[in-house]
DNA sequence: ATATTTGCAAAGCCTTTGCAGGGGA
DNA sequence: TCCCCTGCAAAGGCTTTGCAAATAT
């Protein structure tokens, strides 16, 4: 089961996309109603194939094109995992951890609520983030 | 600073390739003598650049198939972080965590006594492994 | 009018694979 | 002998780049 998500319309797309800085072109709005509505941590490919079924003749390179401009805006987060060479794309930007379903590949957000962590490093390693990462099974 | 690492022999390097299962061959031994007294989480191109100062004429997919071939016998471990799309090749089998350093790339590992990690999540997820990487600046 | 964005194709990086020749058990 | 290993070159998967045409401000 995806996340609950958020239905955002054009507008609100348009508007959130403009006060981030990022010129809000019909196919960036249009990839983000996937991203920001419907998607579960999708790969560049899904991306591709959701916008070839609505959004018909958007190129590979605007996927990446506009998946860098919402990354470097602060709307999505990329993930790189060890299972795939695919990089995934989580409009959740706060602060999470992930499980990896080692059998369908599948990813869960982590809240860091259920996640304690205390750690004590030589003073030389000064940490500014932690990712975890929980691999198993989900039944 | 790269992690001590021990000193095997050629002999000794040999005896544990034939203990894992592992037909000790003269790109083999070599490979292992950086492997496992020297690299400190190589690349496969790392590897490859030792290997044509030291041992001439390994192909790079005697590289590939002789890590492949470590990391199923349990000598090695294969790990693939975010910030590069190269696997590293770590000698140290047992658990442990990795600090990466931004803006070097370096990786180092972070002993599991150095980290609390109690987690609660839902009964629905069955873990078996946990990944932590440690990201941020070392002095 | 000027700067950005788009789409296509080509190139790039890392890794795997197919296959013929070679070496160890 | 037989099987595994090696090396080369080619292919594969994911992402980036160069460039001309289209679009936005």
């Amino acid at each position: 089961m995806p996340a609950k998500k958020t239905l955002f319309s054009a507008l609100e797309i348009e508007k959130r996309l403009s006060e981030a800085g990022v010129q809000p072109t019909a196919q960036r709005i249009a990839l983000c109603r996937y991203l920001l509505c419907e998607a579960d941590h999708p790969t560049a490919d899904e991306i591709k194939k959701w916008a070839d079924l609505n959004f018909p003749k958007i190129s590979m390179a605007t996927v990446y094109n506009t998946l860098k401009a919402l990354v470097d805006a602060g709307i999505l987060k990329e993930f790189k995992f060890p299972h795939s060479d695919s990089a995934v794309y989580d409009c959740n930007t706060s602060v999470h951890y992930h499980f990896l379903d080692e059998k369908t590949g599948e990813l869960f957000d982590i809240a860091p609520e259920a996640v304690n962590l205390s750690v004590k490093l030589q003073d030389k390693f000064k940490v500014t983030e932690i990712q975890v990462l929980f691999r198993g099974r989900k039944k």
